[in-house]
DNA sequence: AATATAATATCAGTATACTGATAAAACAAG
DNA sequence: CTTGTTTTATCAGTATACTGATATTATATT
């Protein structure tokens, strides 16, 4: 049965998931990559495009349309690095801030009702194992 | 910190196994969903369209071309429903059967070598833990 | 039986993430 | 200092999965 194997088991998590969080946070007119690109820029404020592609692990190109899309909504500001002539880097604006603390409300909201039915420990152990998966798929490559 | 959440952690260890099975099955000319779909059909012969669709949790439309790619392939056929006007039944070819047995092969290589620093016993709880998640996500929806 | 509702197959168009390509700036090495 | 390599930003094109739309066949209801 493959619907029993680990793998099967992740994508369909990992599917629904994230057709709950595209629902959720298109309500407030975010997008899940704009999310995640926001949530990262929370933590290391000024990040060039390609570093900040880096960390949500997607490709140069496609976080470029990515913080277009923030820029044009003014949840970003973009500013060229004065020690550097070509990196730009993107700063959280204050509506930028806002509208990131009700996406993480929302996307809280949904990890709450996904793992109702497991305790804490339940939980920290299903993240400990994952982990470990990413680093064997890490070094496999 | 965002990268400690289990949604977090759920995409980027999806994303690392798609990238790896995309990859490895490559190289017996099958793409991951093409994979997906004629192991359902092992496993149920002769399913429509749009019974297909819906167990590789796909729309119609999607499955009709991944349909088409194997067909091209000689991987299946599709024969009317004799009972059914509309109905198109897919099956697998002997060839379609073997190239199935070698993707079966590639992908519990991977999956192995993705839990390879966690137990049976640690393997089976997570796809537990998992699996409940998958049901709260599907029924608050 | 006639008509409404639903399911199926399939043609288009659209969105998103990818690879490819190019130009500019920074850095490293001879 | 100049040449080669790396990093960055960004324009295009491509692939894939989506939604929308349409026609055909089944099924359900009156």
């Amino acid at each position: 049965m493959v619907d029993k194997r680990l793998g099967y088991i992740i994508k369909r998590t990992q599917q629904l998931l994230r057709l709950q969080m595209d629902g959720a946070l298109d309500t407030v007119g975010l997008t899940t990559p704009q999310y995640a690109a926001l949530s990262i820029l929370e933590e290391d404020e000024g990040l060039s495009n390609a570093e900040l592609a880096r960390r949500c692990f997607v490709t140069p190109q496609t976080m470029h349309k990515i913080v277009k899309g923030l820029e044009e909504k003014s949840y970003v500001r973009r500013q060229s690095d004065p020690t550097h002539g070509r990196k730009i880097n993107t700063l959280l604006t204050s509506s930028g801030e806002e509208i990131l603390q009700s996406g993480h409300e929302i996307v809280e909201d949904i990890e709450t009702e996904m793992t109702q039915d497991l305790t804490k420990g339940e939980v920290a152990q299903t993240v400990k194992h994952l982990s470990k998966c990413i680093e064997s798929l890490e070094s496999s490559s």
